[in-house]
DNA sequence: GCTTCTGTGTACGCTAACGAACATTGGCGT
DNA sequence: ACGCCAATGTTCGTTAGCGTACACAGAAGC
């Protein structure tokens, strides 16, 4: 992995006007995201915010049986931690990191102080969060209406959209707990997709071959979230990525 | 029905400090809704938003197939739009009203004005937004881990805490499109109810006789709504309702 | 009183997904 | 080079929920 990292990374860092990024970006921590860290638990009182660049957070429920189900998957494109703005200060959900990489972190008094006093970040935030709410509904639609291996299209392709690469380093068995399904519905799913051509995986990496064939296999829960998140937040880039 | 009405009855409207009521109020319109009026369908430009006092509104979404879920529902403890200052201005979902009643109406020019001037409104907008986030994410949990007889738990709880009355105007059929089930579905899991005497229902009307007892058939995506709702929205009634 | 329609009951076969158990294999540590 | 374990493959019986079809009864309209 290049050293080259920015908070530009982030789509919704990129998105503030310069002004806001200068006080801003002087208080970003840059920090590693390790596989399956967890930024915090159901009930935590949140402490930072995370602006993640080239990793992957996945908000996840947990039963009381202990199973699992993800409420919505945060990446370049977002913000971990909205409870904090929100007011509440916590969630009944668990943050996880999904996919290695990095992040820049700030704690939440700071994000509160800057919040108040200039708007353009809250009208972002805001902005942010109707495309999670629109994430978290289309997720339980799919939970409710469509087949294993539809959501399981669905799941690749949201992660695909955060990551610079094709390949995932996924084992089955953690796309089960993400999608609250068993391990073997997902090998079956996954074994029917390589057989298609459409994918390739090979002990905890999975390769997408052919994304339009993915998009065409995908319910439409996929697209809805897609075209809603673009058109609440257009991204262009203010500084080429190198 | 009485006809008082306040739109203290609504829970937000309530919780506002006097001097934001005051302005607030005059500018709300009283409103019936009807059964199965469908305030907005998804990708309209919200015009108003609306408080209920005695109806529920349920936000569904409805699939290309024509299925259709249930994301969340709101009551007298919220508002329904939150499009409106969340600033997408639509939503993919639509908005039906399940229960009729009433609701106190704002248009979304007066309403966004009034974000922007006063911090309390936009602060409670905030925390309801969480609670809204709660719910859905809990909905996508529900129909991914428990069984239609404890969905149907659920949903009835859900109702029962938006009404005054035990008693339900409400169809096996409306149900099943709530929770995105068969019709059947919903007939097996209700009759079992009955015969539990959780519930007596006939032609159209439910009533709950053993709330306490249907709280323990429920799986636990009642409580944690309901206790994550009240944590971050405690009702405290500034005039009892008559 | 009659028809008609809406709401509910019930039965049948079918499928997706589950739970559990076990086989196989590749990669990693030592 | 070896052993071990994590990751995947496969099977079998079970179950919840689906799609369909149809029966029946109460309510509403004429």
């Amino acid at each position: 992995m290049s050293d080259k990292h920015s908070p530009l990374q982030n789509h919704l860092i990129n998105a503030l006007p310069a002004e806001d990024q200068a006080r801003l970006i002087p208080l970003l921590e840059w920090v590693p995201m390790t596989l399956g860290q967890v930024l915090y638990e159901s009930g935590d009182t949140l402490r930072h915010v995370y602006f993640p660049t080239n990793s992957i957070v996945s908000l996840l429920y947990v039963t009381e049986s202990g199973a699992s189900a993800e409420i919505s998957v945060v990446g370049n494109e977002g913000i971990v931690g909205v409870a904090l703005f929100m007011g509440g200060e916590s969630t009944t959900n668990r943050a996880i990191v999904q996919s290695a990489g990095h992040a820049y972190r700030l704690p939440g008094k700071y994000f509160k102080n800057e919040l108040n006093q200039h708007g353009q970040l809250m009208i972002l935030m805001l902005r942010y969060t109707q495309a999670l709410l629109t994430q978290m509904a289309q997720t339980s639609v799919c939970n409710r209406h469509h087949r294993i291996d539809q959501q399981l299209c669905r799941w690749l392709l949201l992660s695909l959209d955060r990551l610079m690469s094709n390949e995932l380093v996924m084992t089955h068995e953690l796309i089960a707990n993400m999608l609250g399904v068993r391990r073997e519905g997902v090998t079956d799913a996954a074994s029917k997709l390589q057989k298609l051509g459409v994918i390739e995986y090979h002990r905890g990496h999975i390769t997408v071959l052919d994304r339009p064939k993915l998009e065409e296999l995908c319910c439409e829960c996929y697209a809805v979230v897609k075209q809603e998140t673009d058109r609440l937040l257009p991204y262009v880039p203010k500084q080429p990525v190198k």
